[in-house]
DNA sequence: CTGAAAGCGCTTACAG
DNA sequence: CTGAAAGCGCTTACAG
C-alpha cells in the first residue's frame, strides 16, 4: 500500500463529479480548448479550484506520448557559464509549459522516453558519444557548440575573439600572448575556435605567428600558469599583452601579476573572455558571452522541434560576443597614441 | 496524429513478445525482482538490449503512484551556492534512481502530483508562502535553512560566524566591523544567523558592542560600499578588521581597499562568510560552507522522506562550517604576536 | 457543445 | 516461477 501518508490529490474524475459534467469535458476545459460552453467552463473551474486538482503528467503523457519535459544534459553544475545558461533556460522554459530536467553528465545519459527534447550544452562529443545520443529517438539542441545538422544555438568564437586580437593590436600591442587551458572540459569546440580568431588577427594585421607567445595553462589552481609567466617574461620579446582564453585563467593572471608586481595595464594588458559576473569587480576587460540569452534561445529551439522535429537540423541560432573595455587593458608601453593624428605622426617620425 | 518524425521506441510489451514471455515477466525482470528464473532473466534482458528498451516512467508512475522524480525549487540559479549545491545534488539524487526536477522561484511554483517531493533551497518563507508548499501534499525537504518540524540541511550560521569573530580576535583585533547584505534575497535566515554569531563572539570576549561598526551594504555593485568603507574610516576608532557576511561582499571589498590604499591586511584584515570558489584566487580568508555536501545531503534526505513521508519532520542535517585563514587576514596593527609568550609580555608591559 | 468508450504502457494482486 | 486480467488517470476519436 502506498500513499498514506502523503495525500494524493483530486482526480480529473473527481472534479467531473463535482461539476456535473463528463471527465472529457474537463479535460477540453483545462487544455483551453474552445469547444466548451461558458457555463461549463466556469463550473469546472470553480470544481478544479476546489479541489485544488493538479493534473497528472503521468497520465496525460500517456496518451498524448508528450511528456512536458525538456532533458538538460550538463558537463558541471558550478561554473559560471552553466549557472547562468541555466537561469535563461529554466524560465523559458516553464513559460512554454515545460518543465527542465538536469543531468549531470558524470552520471548516467537521460534515459529516452522520458523527455520530449535533450539539450545537450557544452559538449565536445566524440563520433560514438554522438551516435548515442541520436539513438535516443528524441529531438537533440546543442547549446554553444555547432553540431552539422543538428539544432544548436551559440556564439561565433573565432570573430570574438578576432575581434578581441584586433583590440589589444589597436593599443599597439604587437607581442600579444594567449593563454589557453590545458584541459578545456567540454569547450573543446570553442577553445580551438578563440584561438583561430586569435591567429587570424594578427595575421590579418601582419604580425609574425609566434608559437613561443602561445601557452596552455593547468586547469585549475596549480603551478603551470606561474611557469607559463615565467616563460613568457622571459624571452627575448616579452608580450605587452596577454588573451586568456577564459575569464578564469584571466583572474588567476591578474593575481600572478600582481604577486610578481607587474602592473597591470602599465606594463601587461590582460583581455579575458566570457563575461563571468567576476570580471567587473576584478575590472576585467573581456569578451561577453550571453550566456543568460544562449538559454532562452535554447529554450526557443527546444519549443520548436518538439512542435515540428522535422525541421530538427534546420534550426541554427547564432548570438553576438561583445567586447567589454576595462582598465585591465591599456596602451602598449612605448607605443603612441595613434588616434586620429596617427598618419601624421608615423610621417614625422618617418 | 503525432511522432512520425521521431520514433517512439520499444514498449514493454514488444519486449515481451520478442522474448516469448509475458508482460507481467518483463516487468519483473527489469526490476530487479528474484522471482524470475535465470534463463527467463536472460531471455528478457538480451531482448530488451536488443530492442534498446527503455522504460516509459510515466506509465509506471500511474499505476506505482510514484514519479521517480524530484523538484528543486530555487531562488536563482547562477550564484556561487546554488551551482555547488546542484553540483552535489543532481548526482546524488540519479544515483538514487531519481531524476532532478528544476524549478527557478520567478517562474510558477512546481505543480503537485509530478514529483515525490520538493527541495526548497535558501528561501525565506512568509507563513502564507509556506503553507502553500505545505498544500502540495508531498514530502518537503528545506536545503540551508531551518523549518519547524521539516526534514532540512544547513549548517550552524550562528556557531560558524562566532569562530570566524573569534579567529580576527585571537589576531589582536578589538574594533572589528561587520559587513551585511541590505537583501539577503532569499538567505535572510542565514544572514540573522551571522550577525547573531558576530555579535556573541564579541560579547564574550568582553568587547562593547557598537552599532556604528555594522554596516548594512546594496546587493550589487553600487555606491553603498563605498560609503559604507567611507563610515568606516572615519570613525573616531576606525576597525582594524572587517568580517563581511558574504564572500561577494568581501571581493568588492577587497576592490575598494585597494582603490583608497588601504593595504590587505596590513592596515585591515578581511574576512568573509561562504567558501566562493573565487575565494582561493583573491586570497581570501573565509568560512567555507559545503555546498556541495548539503546538496548531496538534500538527496539522501529526499530518498528517506520519500521511502518513509512519516518521518517527515524529523530529520535534520546539520554540516560543519570550516574557517580557511588566508592571506587577507592577519594581526591588528600594532598588536603583539601574543603567541606562546603572550602572558609573560602582558606582565613586562604591565 | 457534450458524453461514452477505448486505450496509452505499465504494475499488481490473484491464480496456478 | 509465470501469466491473464484489471486498472492507474488521463485524452481522443466517434457519436449525437
Amino acid at each position: 500500500m502506498v500513499g498514506e501518508a502523503v495525500e494524493k490529490g483530486a482526480t480529473l474524475a473527481d472534479v467531473a463529479e463535482r461539476a456535473g459534467v463528463s471527465p472529457s469535458t474537463v479535460s477540453r476545459t483545462l487544455r483551453g480548448l474552445s469547444t466548451v460552453s461558458p457555463q461549463t467552463r466556469a463550473r469546472v473551474e470553480k470544481a478544479a479550484r476546489e479541489l485544488s486538482f493538479a493534473i497528472s503528467r503521468s497520465a496525460s503523457s500517456l496518451v498524448t506520448g508528450r511528456t512536458g519535459r525538456v532533458a538538460v544534459l550538463v558537463p558541471n553544475l558550478d561554473s559560471w557559464f552553466l549557472g547562468a545558461a541555466l537561469a535563461g533556460l529554466a524560465p523559458a522554459l516553464n513559460a512554454a509549459g515545460l518543465d527542465m530536467l538536469v543531468y549531470s553528465v558524470t552520471t548516467a545519459p537521460p534515459p529516452r522516453r522520458n523527455a520530449d527534447a535533450l539539450l545537450v550544452v557544452s559538449f565536445a562529443l566524440s563520433p560514438r558519444e554522438r551516435a548515442r545520443l541520436d539513438d535516443l529517438g528524441m529531438p537533440l539542441v546543442f547549446v554553444s557548440q555547432h553540431e552539422q545538422g543538428r539544432a544548436g544555438v551559440y556564439v561565433d568564437d573565432v570573430e570574438a575573439a578576432r575581434r578581441g586580437t584586433r583590440y589589444l593590436l589597436n593599443l599597439g600591442h604587437r607581442r600579444i600572448a594567449y593563454l589557453e587551458p590545458a584541459d578545456p572540459s567540454g569547450f573543446a569546440w570553442s577553445s580551438r575556435a578563440r584561438l583561430d580568431g586569435y591567429r587570424e588577427a594578427l595575421a590579418e594585421a601582419g604580425v609574425d605567428r609566434d608559437d613561443e607567445l602561445v601557452r596552455r595553462v593547468a586547469d585549475w589552481q596549480g603551478p603551470s600558469l606561474d611557469a607559463a609567466v615565467g616563460r613568457l617574461l622571459s624571452l627575448a620579446e616579452p608580450p605587452t599583452a596577454v588573451f586568456a582564453e577564459t575569464d578564469d585563467i584571466a583572474f588567476r593572471l591578474l593575481t600572478v601579476l600582481r604577486g610578481v608586481n607587474v602592473p597591470v595595464p602599465a606594463r601587461m594588458s590582460v583581455l579575458g573572455f566570457d563575461g563571468h559576473a567576476m570580471a567587473e569587480p576584478w575590472d576585467l576587460s573581456t569578451l561577453a558571452q550571453p550566456a543568460r540569452r544562449l538559454g532562452e534561445a535554447a529554450a526557443e529551439l527546444a519549443r520548436q522541434v518538439i512542435q515540428d522535429p522535422a525541421t530538427h537540423g534546420e534550426r541554427h541560432v547564432v548570438l553576438p560576443v561583445e567586447l567589454v573595455p576595462r582598465g585591465s587593458t591599456g596602451p602598449a608601453p612605448g607605443a603612441r597614441d595613434d588616434g586620429e593624428k596617427g598618419e601624421e605622426d608615423a610621417r614625422n617620425r618617418g
